[in-house]
DNA sequence: ATTGGCACTCTATTCTGACGAGTGCTAATC
DNA sequence: GATTAGCACTCGTCAGAATAGAGTGCCAAT
């Protein structure tokens, strides 16, 4: 995909000192400056020389006539594929948090405290993709009878899951014939998947007493519903606002379509979801992601694994200018942590 | 508690001239404006006079010493009090909404559209209690035997909410155990309060067989958590976003504090919480929410009732300087809408 | 008590010039 | 041929000065 220019080791060198330099402290890097910062014995003449190769290959840009180089888009791209040496994490820094974490029973409040824990320590927003089931298999039902022609339907899939839903029905039913009709597809159908019970139980509507077919019907339109949800993607953030600290985010009507998309969450769920299917780690650069919105930011993703399966995706979304070689091993450990604090359940 | 101060019928005519010029367009109000837009033919000199006194009983203040005046929060308060005249809304508006809402199922779905609804009636943000139960009744428990040593326990309660939990045990249960449990429960409980349930099962311990007793002790626990939950307050919170559009919200700081709190959520529910035993409308301009963070925002409340019995608590939050005749009334119709959708059920 | 008039204050805007940072280009150098 | 020094030039920023406009406070007249 990428049509990388081709440039030789002195001017790569001169880029990642710039780039460094530039997330450094957020200011235009000048001739002079990357001259003496490079380490490598060069004058700020010949600096400008390359620069100016650099500028036409479109790495860097200059904010206006006669301040210094920031990088673009295409920059920051050549430099994180190619340039960027990360920084490893201490290595007992996750064993504590895995400690912290290895108690808790409940997946929905791990999952929480992850993104809390990517969003504190990067201190940008934590963004943790929900992990998505496999399979949906039945575990058990049961019908209970409300007031009037409404019945409460209680699902539990997936040896934990427990869904519910209210359907309303042409009659009401006794308390004992919802009890047969949750005996029946109990004893037939506990632990196989939703999608077949449905297929099986429309095929033999026949063979069911006319006066169940419609809570059966009904039944199998809820599973339908479970296994929507289920499939639909969801995620969790936190740190929004350390985002408002950042001066690129400075441009209000800007930091409200983030926050807007924040909340809404389709987008967001569009750029991981093309992570999820990725082998390793992603970056999402600027603009690259496909949304005007996130011109100032980037986001940083990888997929998590449940024995060795990918279920899900985490990362961070922050400044464009953000210090990739501190984020990307955040992100890459936390994924590892979640996963096998997932797997160990 | 207030000691409003006595002013007389020029400087109220005034002040509340002044209040809506300045809400309308945000602009200091100088003496010549107020003097033409008063409709009481008074010469700008007057209207200065009237503006010291106003500023000594600290009712308006100048930004500056050549600008006009801008109210004080406790000008925005003998406002609000004694001179607001609040605009109607139309009264087919709310009838459309109530139509609309009408077939909802869900009550969560329809807390969050409500809370939809207020945000984009005022462009501000819309706040909106769940409502809470008078009481926990029990409808029907229900024990799922899961891997290992863990027990699934749902709690049907209230005719429709489903709570459920995950249980260690001691050891593992059988099926048929876990549903004598269960059918104990139901039979002797369904319909009880869990509290009293709880009572119930302590003080009779002794008669329950004893293979039997550490399951119903966790079930008790469980309970307890249940009601716990219950009572524990929360809301939603719609159009966080309309906020940034306020040139008052520029601040940076202060907007990241506002966002921080409407999504910990814990000082925004102590202001609500001072509103739910209140009668009618409650309105807290600026600083008088008693958090420095909101120092610029005013929320308007209301309690909503189910069956004349109030249930919770619903708003907006906005900057001080909204268009409170308009807001009052969207907030109050809204209340009264939601009370009565709910109570329809 | 109200009003007109006037001096005064403060803000916002515009313009200016000086300064510094940094570039691009050219000619000299290695 | 690559590198470098030198120099003219551009642009942004900052401080200061000038100006216009809005609005006040106060005093004297009504």
């Amino acid at each position: 995909m990428s049509n990388d220019p081709i440039i030789n080791d002195r001017a790569q060198s001169l880029l990642k000192t710039l780039i460094e330099r530039y997330i450094q402290d957020g200011q235009p890097v000048g001739s002079r400056i990357l001259s003496r910062e490079s380490g490598m014995n060069v004058s700020p003449a010949t600096v400008r020389n390359v620069m100016a190769d650099l500028e036409d290959l479109g790495l860097v840009k200059a904010p206006h006539t006669s301040a210094g180089r920031i990088p673009t888009v295409r920059g920051y791209r050549l430099f994180v594929d190619n340039l960027l040496t990360v920084r490893p994490l201490r290595g007992n820094v996750m064993e504590r948090f895995r400690d912290e974490l290895h108690r808790l029973d409940d997946p929905e409040e791990l999952i929480d405290r992850v993104s809390n824990l990517l969003s504190s320590m990067t201190r940008m927003a934590g963004l943790v993709m929900l992990p998505r089931a496999g399979s949906v298999q039945l575990k058990h039902i049961e019908f209970l009878p409300l007031s009037g022609d409404r019945v409460l339907v209680i699902l539990v899939v997936n040896d934990q899951q427990v869904q519910n839903r209210i359907i309303h029905t042409d009659r009401a039913y006794t308390q004992s014939e919802l009890q047969q009709a949750a005996n029946y597809l109990n004893s037939e159908f506990a632990g196989r998947e939703l999608d077949s019970i449905r297929a099986r139980v429309l095929q033999h509507m026949e063979e069911i007493r006319d006066d169940m077919k419609q809570i059966m019907q009904l039944a199998v339109q809820l599973a339908d519903e479970v296994v929507q949800t289920s499939q639909t993607a969801d995620y969790v953030v936190h740190g929004e606002t350390n985002l408002m600290s950042y001066a690129e985010m400075a441009d209000m009507e800007r930091l409200r379509q983030l926050f807007e998309a924040l909340k809404t969450k389709q987008d967001i769920l569009h750029i991981l979801d093309k992570s999820i299917h990725a082998e390793g780690m992603q970056i999402f650069i600027g603009e690259e992601s496909g949304y005007e919105a996130f011109g100032e930011c980037s986001v940083v993703t990888s997929p998590y694994r449940v024995q060795d399966e990918v279920v899900g995706v985490l990362g961070v979304i922050g400044p464009t200018r953000m210090a990739y070689d501190r984020v990307i091993p955040v992100v890459d450990v936390t994924a590892k942590l979640l996963g096998s604090l997932l797997t160990s359940e």
